[in-house]
DNA sequence: CTTCTTGCAAATAGTTTGCATATAG
DNA sequence: CTATATGCAAACTATTTGCAAGAAG
């Protein structure tokens, strides 16, 4: 990994995963890629967002999405997809303690040996609560997301 | 759903499902149907296994794998998956007090509505467990799975 | 110069779908 | 009969890869 050599798309794709929180598709990444880099093509932007997962710079969000999400923030975390509107959003809990022994509780009753663990929370994120709390008001408008 | 009819194709799916512990992939699911349905087609495999989903008689794991596994079980229960040999586990945990309040613990600061959450847990099954023992006495000898 | 990176296009893996035929009710 | 299910093949989506040309060190 220390053979790697500079370039600017690969600059142009850390920089915009630092500024979204959103945590991106490889589509996404290249849709936006394309507005500095016209000709960038998807191989470049997978080829760079693995290696960047490879060396830490950024995460795979595991999600039950069709497609992976990446994201630039690599401290310790938990994620939330609403499965309203699909968005992929940061969780930052303060009580970790009721987390901490969450590997041991399970590794008692389990004949290996448990090493970690993802949590994924899911539910309706703060727009969609209030999309869904208009509509009941309204109830002869219109679904919009 | 009421309109389903029954195929001998679908109740031998069920069937099949409810024997494995291991949670097959789609692609598992067909080459064993094979067996007895020779010409059955892979997308009457994944068109039943939605369908199960769809019913609740079975659901899909939420693993990181490239393909989807699906679980004839759908008791709730945790799933575990060995970053060795790729196995994906049931994980019974007898301290469930603890996993509780996870839901609200979460959303005490996230502004928005938490339903759910999905835990997984990694690391070694047993029998890599057992295999990486073995390599560390002798050393020389070739990695076997 | 040598190695790494890119753009492009073709390949791959997993999953879905349209359609005519077969089967359940 | 009518509606649902099947087999088959083609389509689709996300991702990976081979290769010749371009940029970095």
């Amino acid at each position: 990994m220390s053979n790697m050599k500079y370039s600017r798309q690969r600059k142009a794709i850390i920089d915009f995963l630092a500024t979204r929180t959103d945590h991106p598709t490889a589509d996404i990444v290249y849709i936006n890629m394309r507005k500095e880099f016209p000709k960038i093509s998807l191989g470049t932007v997978y080829r760079n967002l693995s290696l960047l997962v490879e060396i830490g710079e950024a995460i795979k969000v595991p999600c039950n999405d069709e497609a992976e999400h990446f994201d630039g923030c690599t401290l310790k975390h938990y994620h939330f997809q609403c499965n309203r509107c699909g968005a992929v959003l940061d969780l930052h809990i303060s009580d970790m303690d009721s987390l901490q022994d969450l590997n041991k509780i399970a590794n008692a009753d389990f004949d290996g040996n448990i090493e970690g663990n993802s949590i994924f929370f899911y539910g309706k994120c703060r727009n969609c609560v209030k999309e869904l709390e208009k509509k009941s008001k309204v109830k002869n408008e219109d679904q919009k997301i």
